[in-house]
RNA sequence: GGCCCAUUCGUCUAGUGGCCUAGGACACCGCCCUCUCACGGCGGCGGCACGGGUUCGAAUCCCGUAUGGGCCUCCA
């Protein structure tokens, strides 16, 4: 039989990372086996949904690289097959009415059990578990009944969810049996704490996935770091493409305990993949990134910087401030060297061609002139020309800023001294 | 409170009874490289929650305790 999983969002609100990385389990899970993987909106809560949750889940899904076979469906379209099951279940006497809703029979003596793709087999006391409604009053059937329900009719083969669906599984398990259903396999993904050890959630940084690609995150990164939350290859491979992670993906190596989401970590990650992009791949995911910022700089010139910045920074969101002198006016601190800035102006208005390796070589040449430290003599220099002490490569930037203007930086800066 | 789940360096994890005086990665610290910042290289710090068993031998198996989490809704 082959194999068949569903991603369940409910549509009340952005997507969250958390649920991402359940739905990226599923997805490899189903990639890897040759399976199918659908998108199921669970949305038979009408009262909670958001308008335009639906739409923001997909672009977020398709953004992080997770795609789904078939239609997008909504448990709201089988909830009158649902209710009729219900029904069904009164007459057979697994289910009763109370007070205008159904509620479902539990067995009452006994256990249900099943075992777990990644915790084992895992075990509930049948007269512990509540007889609990699957048709509202007003008729609209709830999660727990239409979850099960949706399951048999997509014919879902593995169950993977987080791991707060733990203790819904016995009572779908029982719900399953009395409509005389095949259980799938369940596998229950552990969830993703913030670094207090609760619930990820705002305050611990970004959680939704617009955040981080506002952030300048990669998508192959993210991808690549949620799949290793929880989830591990062997002992000591970090770095894996889309392809590798779909080839080595397996449910029994995810681990059953919570993690932890390390931003320093996705940070690191995320400067890795950014390095070994091609860099006209690198220009144009750049070039991207701050046309959604809404960050309209000539683009030629932001092409041009690429190869200044692309070992320099993690994500693009540090990209800005980092070459802001080539886009806008500076104000370099006053009291800088003189002597240097007036030697440097001198010597720069003869470099013939204006080049980085031409303008590096009469610098450093200038620097021996007047006796001085490269590290020392540069900083001045540095500071007039890009108004910062961290910046690009010295002679790569003032390539790139053109000599009329450098001269003009550095002359103003001498005055200011 | 009841039920269920979890517990290896600060973090993500490797580890399924001897290969472990516990391996890798991020973070942190130091050194090297160096025009700043990074990158890269080298080195360091740092962990099996606790207590009992079982066994010739336990991070690995069992029991208990502690801690954390999830669920207990006519939410999903």
């Amino acid at each position: 039989m082959s194999v068949k999983v569903r991603m369940a969002p409910s549509p009340t609100g952005f997507l969250h990372i958390g649920g991402v990385r359940t739905f990226l389990f599923n997805w490899l899970f189903a990639r890897q086996q040759g399976g199918e993987c659908l998108l199921r909106i669970e949305n038979t809560d009408t009262s909670r949904e958001v308008a335009e949750a639906t739409q923001q889940i997909q672009d977020s899904l398709l953004w992080v690289g997770i795609d789904w076979d078939g239609p997008v469906t909504f448990q709201l379209d089988t909830a009158d097959r649902a209710r009729e099951l219900a029904h069904e279940l009164v007459e057979r006497g697994h289910a009763y009415e109370d007070d205008g809703a159904i509620r479902f029979r539990q067995p009452k003596e006994g256990t249900v059990s099943w075992v777990d793709a990644v915790r084992g087999e895992i075990e509930f006391r049948n007269e512990l578990l509540p007889d609990l409604v699957i048709v509202r009053s007003d008729g609209r059937p709830t999660y727990n009944f239409v979850s099960p329900v949706d399951d048999i009719i997509d014919e879902i083969t593995h169950v993977i969810r987080g791991e707060d669906h733990v203790s819904n599984t016995p009572t779908q398990i029982n719900i399953l049996r009395a409509l005389g259903a095949e259980l799938p396999v369940y596998a229950h993904v552990p969830n993703i704490n913030g670094d207090d050890g609760k619930k990820l959630s705002k305050r611990h940084g970004a959680v939704g996935v617009d955040e981080f690609r506002n952030e300048g995150y990669l998508p192959a990164a993210l991808f690549n770091f949620l799949a290793l939350l929880g989830w591990s290859y062997d002992d000591k491979t970090t770095i894996m493409s889309r392809h590798e992670l779909i080839e080595r993906f397996s449910l029994e190596r995810v681990v059953p305990s919570p993690a932890t989401f390390d931003y320093k970590k996705l940070d690191w990650m995320n400067g890795m993949y950014l390095r070994e992009l091609q860099p006209d791949e690198y220009a144009h995911f750049l070039c991207k990134w701050l046309e959604e910022q809404g960050i309209d700089w000539p683009k030629d010139r932001v092409h041009a910087t690429a190869p200044l910045v692309q070992e320099k920074i993690e994500k693009f969101s540090q990209y800005p401030d980092f070459v802001r002198f080539l886009f806008e006016e500076v104000e370099p601190p006053a009291g800088l060297d003189e002597r240097v800035l007036r030697a440097a102006a001198e010597r720069l208005a003869q470099v013939e061609p204006w080049e980085a390796t031409a303008i590096e070589e009469a610098l450093r040449a200038l620097v021996d002139e007047l006796g001085e430290k490269p590290r020392t003599a540069f900083a001045p220099i540095r500071l007039a020309v890009t108004g910062s002490k961290v910046s690009p490569g010295l002679f790569e930037s003032l390539e790139l800023l053109g000599r009329e203007q450098a001269l003009e930086r550095l002359n103003a800066a001498a005055a200011a001294a």
